[in-house]
DNA sequence: GGCATCACG
DNA sequence: ACGTACGTGATGCCC
């Protein structure tokens, strides 16, 4: 099934003079920071972004009236004459109009000597040709373009305020005049036009004509028999006035067949250019188009409609045929994203003009990988199923989109809307969703790989251009792509699962729920569903009267904190929490993973590269980064992850590493003090914010209290978070916090200085360049405001300490290989990594990993590492 | 598909 | 006065 295109155009004069006015009484909340009137801007915007929204065109033009004379001035002098001038105030606004949409990346034309009619008119009848046939639809603030519709053409006509339209079609124009376009325009012919300054034919208006036109069908069938007119004044008019009434027919008739030097290639709609677009909306003072767009790209990378688009392919069968170049991209297909499971559906190498495309996967045996590519670690997982090694790529768009921008997602579609004509489909049009998900036949599956292929290498330059401009180009080479050749390894490697010891704590789950639920229905007084928070806020706060404390959107919060409160005097509540506890290492770590467990004993996780806001890594199908360990319960999961034989698991985690890398980036001294002297660091803040003078005397609660302020700090926390967490009062809660400022005042400038780095810039970014945007810092809502500060001060910490972990990955696995050491990276969990360590290797093996991480990079604080070792994960904590 | 909940660093 | 920590993923419920 093939999209139809879609046109859009646009009489941008009479539209932005529909908008001037329509919101010409609040004219003065219309201000941009210059001084200059927006009105007539902002309800184009809006105009055009409900039309956008609504009609999801393929193709965009906006035709502007390029000047007061016009080949119509040449025929009738008097043509568009008597108009009072246009204001000052709308005029003005005219080439801020024109910016926008430039900027919202649509088409603008004008034409000397012509009018916008005649510019749409002519683009009309191009769109109509049999080897295009487009849907077009007109929009203007009058009637004159009725003549235009047609089966393919609709025309809308702006009724009211900036969203109400009177769509006309040739069916709509038949039952409420009777009329067929082309009778239209004699209709004017006939009874002139007011605002244009032709006057038709005297004493005819509506009424008269439209009368005539049904009576005769056409002007020239009129004029032809006026003679048989019965004797009238109207008889008398019609026949003095022959000469205008033709030539107000020749200045109704829009003419098609303009000179215009565009074609309807130069209207495909690509999408907005975001940076200058956020930039334009500050200089307007338009905050809420702001954070609408901020929004959009954040939710889904505004999805339009893609004109569509062919890119020619070759289909390559045999091995003699293949022909790569070194500089070529190549892209693997599968259906999907876990690449441990699904088969390869196709595949596509080279550059902008050849696209090679096959689903033979046997040519890969013997392939000579090209330099680029996307998603490296996908085909070096997938390969390796095929028995190939493939060489490291040296270019990965999908890493080095991500390392330009993490506001959207790093899709070849998105990518292709960012550096490329926006003209690639999503993967979800042409395989579908969730149960739909399907392989299209050869001639789609070939043209997408084909466009893709395309989309990259026309990508290519300017993605590093951008890279460059960010000084990431590095990040990228040294540190991601690297990575990702040592993430592949471990998702290959997986990490062995001992089945049964899952399944005897399934069964011992099992039991003890069975217990717990009918203890809960004992003590509930009746049966429900446990799992339900309605059902259980309905039980616990309406029929046993329980104090709820605070609501969530839905009803009743039952979350852990509020259940808490209320299991000190409820034993039901006491039960429910257990209940809760047990359910979810239940539902999630038993019956989660024990389907996980591949053929080979294994558990194979892929971590996710090119997500997360802050440079870390996430990981999925299963996400072996939240195994339970806080409560024994759940920590005895990790029971069933077991080392290969002969070997033991070792963990390796940096101590303390945010708070070494806050140290680091503000220079606190009295910080880095305590990390030299190898201190207890929530202690030693004990005892500066409380005062004490030695270790000793810090009590736990001290201890507790200064712990949750050192993690706070580095989130930006305020002191009803602090207040609450340690339940003291809000007031104690500042004091301590501004105690905390008045001891370690470099993290306080450091707070105030990344702040302003935000709001002057737009983005933070981490000691080796990795970047955050934070669209909202500069909001004017408090709240959305002070969350975007708090990702501001937590992101280069957050995302340091990422980085960090990831260049000791890189660096243990080539030493590893190095040195010829069997042990393998298994998991990384943030600030840990998990290995597997052959019994003979075990000792040099952990030396080798602490120094490794330990020497990763040279802070002004030392880094830190703790180890464990042991038979399975949970003793190895 | 959104929401609530809860697992991790 | 606002309404409360940063970053994730999986599950079950319910519309």
């Amino acid at each position: 099934m093939e999209n139809k295109n879609k046109l859009l155009l646009i009489d941008g004069s009479s539209v932005a003079f529909r908008a001037f006015f329509a919101l010409y009484q609040q004219i003065d909340r219309f201000i941009a920071p210059s001084g200059l009137h927006t009105n007539a801007i902002y309800g184009f915007h809006l105009m055009l972004t409900n039309l956008m929204e609504r009609i999801q065109p393929t193709h965009v033009l906006i035709a502007f009236d390029a000047g007061k004379t016009t080949f119509r001035t040449a025929m009738f002098e008097d043509y568009k004459g008597g108009r009072s001038k246009t204001p000052d105030e709308f005029r003005e606004q005219i080439p801020f109009i024109k910016e926008m949409i430039d900027k919202l990346g649509l088409a603008h034309y004008q034409l000397v000597d012509y009018e916008a009619d005649d510019i749409i008119g002519t683009l009309d009848k191009m769109a109509e040709a049999p080897d295009v046939s487009f849907d077009v639809t007109i929009v203007t603030g009058d009637k004159d373009m009725i003549q235009l519709v047609d089966g393919n053409t609709t025309v809308e006509i702006s009724k009211k305020g900036v969203a109400e339209f009177e769509a006309w079609t040739p069916e709509y124009l038949k039952d409420k005049m009777g009329l067929t376009p082309t009778q239209f325009i004699d209709l004017k012919a006939l009874m002139g036009d007011a605002s244009d300054n032709y006057p038709g034919v005297t004493k005819v208006g509506e009424k008269t004509a439209l009368n005539l036109l049904h009576e005769w069908g056409s002007l020239e069938q009129l004029y032809d028999h006026v003679d048989e007119l019965k004797k009238s004044k109207m008889k008398e008019h019609l026949i003095a006035d022959r000469k205008m009434a033709f030539l107000s027919q020749k200045l109704a008739t829009i003419n098609v067949s303009s000179p215009i030097e565009i074609g309807l290639e130069d209207t495909i709609y690509r999408g907005p250019k975001v940076e200058e677009l956020l930039a334009f909306y500050d200089e307007m003072g338009f905050a809420q188009f702001k954070q609408k767009l901020g929004g959009q790209l954040e939710k889904s990378g505004d999805d339009h409609p893609v004109a569509v688009k062919k890119v020619a392919y070759q289909v390559v069968v045999s091995a003699d045929e293949i022909k790569v170049k070194p500089d070529d991209f190549f892209y693997l297909e599968i259906l999907g994203g876990n690449y441990h499971k699904e088969e390869v559906i196709g595949f596509a190498w080279g550059n902008e003009n050849e696209h090679f495309v096959s689903k033979n996967l046997s040519l890969l045996t013997a392939f000579d990988f090209p330099e680029n590519t996307y998603d490296f670690k996908k085909n070096r997982v997938l390969l390796n199923r095929l028995g190939i090694k493939l060489p490291l790529a040296k270019f990965d768009a999908m890493l080095a989109k991500y390392l330009i921008s993490t506001t959207e997602d790093n899709r070849i579609s998105t990518i292709s809307k960012l550096y490329a004509d926006a003209s690639l489909k999503s993967d979800e049009e042409i395989y579908g969703k969730g149960a739909k998900l399907a392989v299209p036949d050869d001639a789609e599956l070939f043209g997408t790989l084909a466009q893709k292929i395309h989309t990259l290498a026309v990508s290519k330059e300017k993605m590093i251009a951008a890279l460059e401009e960010n000084e990431q180009l590095s990040l990228l080479t040294a540190m991601e792509l690297p990575l990702s050749e040592v993430l592949a390894k471990m998702e290959i490697t997986g990490i062995a699962v001992n089945k049964a010891t899952l399944e005897t704590i399934g069964r011992e789950n099992e039991t003890r729920l069975s217990a717990l639920t009918e203890e809960i229905y004992a003590l509930a007084g009746e049966e429900f569903n446990i799992n339900s928070p309605k059902q259980l806020g309905v039980i616990l706060f309406e029929k046993l009267n329980l104090p709820h404390g605070k609501k969530t959107k839905t009803g009743y919060s039952t979350a852990v904190d509020v259940l808490e409160n209320l299991a000190v005097t409820s034993d039901v509540v006491a039960k429910i929490l257990e209940y809760r506890q047990v359910s979810k290492v239940q539902s999630t770590y038993v019956k989660g993973l024990i389907p996980q467990i591949a053929s080979d004993g294994k558990i194979h996780t892929r971590y996710v590269q090119d997500l997360t806001q802050t440079g870390r890594l996430s990981s999925v199908e299963p996400n072996l980064q939240n195994i339970p360990v806080r409560l024994n319960e759940g920590r005895k999961i990790r029971k069933a992850f077991i080392p290969s034989e002969h070997a033991t698991l070792l963990s390796s985690d940096y101590s303390q590493v945010e708070l070494r890398v806050l140290a680091h980036v503000a220079k606190d001294p009295n910080l880095i003090a305590a990390f030299k002297a190898d201190a207890d660091i929530h202690t030693s803040t004990a005892m500066r914010v409380f005062n004490i003078a030695s270790a000793n005397e810090v009590s736990a609660n001290d201890r507790r209290q200064a712990k949750a302020v050192n993690f706070g700090i580095s989130y930006g926390e305020t002191e009803y978070g602090l207040a609450k967490r340690l339940g003291i009062p809000n007031k104690e809660a500042a004091e301590i916090i501004s105690t905390y400022f008045e001891r370690y005042p470099e993290v306080a400038h450091y707070i105030e200085n990344t702040k302003r780095e935000a709001k002057d810039k737009g983005y933070v970014s981490t000691m080796f360049n990795r970047r955050r945007k934070l669209l909202d810092i500069n909001s004017r809502n408090f709240n959305i405001r002070n969350a975007a500060e708090r990702q501001a001060i937590n992101a280069p910490i957050q995302g340091s300490a990422g980085d960090i972990l990831k260049i000791a990955m890189i660096n243990l696995d080539r030493a590893l290989e190095t040195q010829h050491l069997n042990a393998k990276l298994l998991l990384q969990v943030h600030d840990e990594i998990i290995l597997d360590v052959p019994n003979d290797e075990l000792d040099q093996v952990k030396a080798l990993v602490r120094e490794t991480m330990e020497q990763a990079v040279e802070l002004t604080v030392p880094l830190k590492v703790d180890e464990n070792i042991g038979a399975t994960w949970y003793e190895a904590k």
